[in-house]
DNA sequence: AATATGTTTCTGCTAGTATCGAAATATATA
DNA sequence: TATATATTTCGATACTAGCAGAAACATATT
């Protein structure tokens, strides 16, 4: 995956109120969230709201979904999912990966965590 | 953690220039590397270059540690931890996590992968 | 057709970010 | 102390992002 394509991404989720609004269409799974649920959830002006998740939506984080006049926004996971992996693989080297997900960890069972 | 300071990790994470540096700082594990080495890494101008690296410290993701004239950086593997973590756990639902990490995975281990 | 609802586009403003040359600072060596 | 090396701060410019009210657009209901 392209450094500019997943930097994108990253920036794009790199604000607060876009963060917030990822994680909402996140959690509500592949049948998604109406923009309006996200705006009374939020309590943010609609324009700004449609700003932020065409922000989102350019950097492939998500994607809409039309059912009647409402408009719902479902999450791209493999997209979340390639971020995810760039930053444990192309970011991490093995030295600290068994540092911090092995030797700090006092658990029984020898299940790898990173 | 913070919603806040999970965004400003990710912000300054989603720039190209800053994106590709600290890929080379992680890399360089615990002792870290030097600016110059930065610098003639990516050829950059060197105001343009610490001016990236004081945002990427903003946000916690580096140290800098002196040995006489020169600076090294030192990745937070524990920030960066906690930034993979916030998009794993507050940013996925099983219901995903079960169709990325396990379904469509059609290896011979049973090792969970998310 | 008229009206109501949900969402986006337009517009203008303000604030913040990216860039880089030049000068300044910090440390080491001669 | 003078000079070299490593890095940051300053200053100036150009660009981009964030915000939100008003208007426009799309679809549904009466």
């Amino acid at each position: 995956m392209d450094i500019d394509v997943i930097a994108k991404a990253l920036k794009e989720l790199g604000h607060p109120t876009r963060l917030t609004i990822f994680k909402s269409i996140i959690r509500a799974g592949y049948q998604g969230i109406a923009v309006g649920g996200l705006q009374s959830q939020l309590s943010i002006p609609g324009s700004t709201l449609s700003h932020h998740i065409a922000s989102l939506a350019s950097a492939g984080l998500l994607s809409q979904r039309r059912e009647g006049r409402t408009l719902y926004c479902v999450a791209e996971y493999e997209k979340l999912q390639s971020v995810i992996g760039f930053l444990q693989d192309e970011c991490c080297i093995d030295e600290v990966k068994n540092t911090i997900c092995n030797d700090s960890n006092d658990s029984i069972n020898n299940e790898k965590q990173c």
